[in-house]
DNA sequence: CCACTGACGAGTG
DNA sequence: GCACTCGCCAGTG
């Protein structure tokens, strides 16, 4: 069978695991992609965030990528930035690299 | 319609 | 551990 795919349908698909990331933890741009459905398709998670209108209710800053690391977005870091002070608040360390120890924050869906 | 451009990551050498 | 390839989608001009 050919399952006919809505353009976009993807995006709602990452958009609703997004949702579900818990304050205070962080999931991977690829961890996304499989709990979505799209195993292997990390990218398409990156691509479905850099889409997302301003003033979305989307926890976005909680998906980090798989070293732990924000990405970065060519705005000149500016968006990294309220990344890094979103997660700071909801109490994620980052160590002096700007990594964050995934073994501790990573979310581990039941 | 075509070309180009992005928040990635696993695999290979 | 580094450099490179490849897979895959949607918006823009």
């Amino acid at each position: 069978m050919s399952e006919t795919r809505i353009p976009g349908e993807r995006h709602q698909l990452i958009y609703a695991v997004v949702a579900q990331v818990p304050r205070g933890r962080v999931a991977t741009y690829g961890q996304i992609a499989q709990l979505a459905g799209l195993p292997r398709q990390a990218r398409l998670v990156g691509y479905a965030l850099s889409a997302l209108a301003a003033g979305n209710r989307l926890p976005w800053h909680r998906v980090v990528n798989a070293r732990g690391r924000i990405s970065e977005r060519g705005d000149d870091g500016r968006s990294a930035l309220t990344q890094r002070r979103r997660l700071e608040k909801e109490g994620i360390r980052f160590d002096a690299d700007g990594v964050i120890a995934l073994a501790q924050y990573q979310w581990r869906p039941e």
